[in-house]
DNA sequence: TGGAAGTATGTCAGATATGACATAAATTAT
DNA sequence: ATAATTTATGTCATATCTGACATACTTCCA
């Protein structure tokens, strides 16, 4: 992993380095964040164009618009789940899930 | 969404039917089971593929056998992404992933 | 037949994710 | 410039997910 990235994910608040490797991520793990990411990117994306505020997506899919922004900036408090939901929620075909996913890295 | 479905999935502790609509789940609510449910079954055949127990996954994760089991039936209490992360750890690749997504219903 | 290996199900205490709120920071409009 | 709108960040009580354990069920083969 670029160190650029590791910076950035542990600006963000991640806790990036597991016990049996401080240099970095496992590859699974590294793969894990970089979808997530992508997910991450495609929901603001998505929500964008359908003009939509963080406040709006909120209600639409009974959540908070603090829990919108960390979706979207990739808190590391955000599950997959809650992002694939909200995709989901803003109309995301199976097919755009598959490109974000496939995009990911 | 098919009648036999709903049933098989309450059978399986989903608590199917919302506040709002007694009658089955929302579009975005039988999607996400779709997909789950799709990804569970993937995992499942990597890990045969991979003539691996379940006891042997769970180590390979750090979870244990009772959790993959769930995993695999779709115990409505395991999260996507557990399930994402042990596919990933069998070595999935995006791409295989996203395949396992479009293809869910 | 039985017993060993694998899988499923139930439960629980601890860990993590959740919506909600307050408030700060950034962006946009007037 | 500054007010209004939107987005970001911090915190918290509650809800959900977690690994672990016990134990039941299934499969297979000696």
């Amino acid at each position: 992993m670029r160190k650029e990235k590791k910076e950035r994910l542990e600006k963000r608040g991640w806790k990036v380095g597991s016990a049996d490797d401080f240099l970095g991520l496992t590859p699974e793990e590294s793969k894990y964040l970089d979808l997530k990411i992508s997910l991450s990117e495609n929901l603001r994306k998505l929500r964008n164009e359908q003009h939509m505020t963080q406040h709006q997506l909120a209600r639409l899919i009974h959540s908070s618009q603090s829990r919108v922004a960390k979706m979207e900036v990739g808190d590391p408090t955000v599950s997959l789940d809650l992002i694939i939901r909200s995709l989901l929620a803003l109309g995301a075909t199976n097919q755009e899930l598959a490109n974000a996913i496939s995009s990911s890295t």
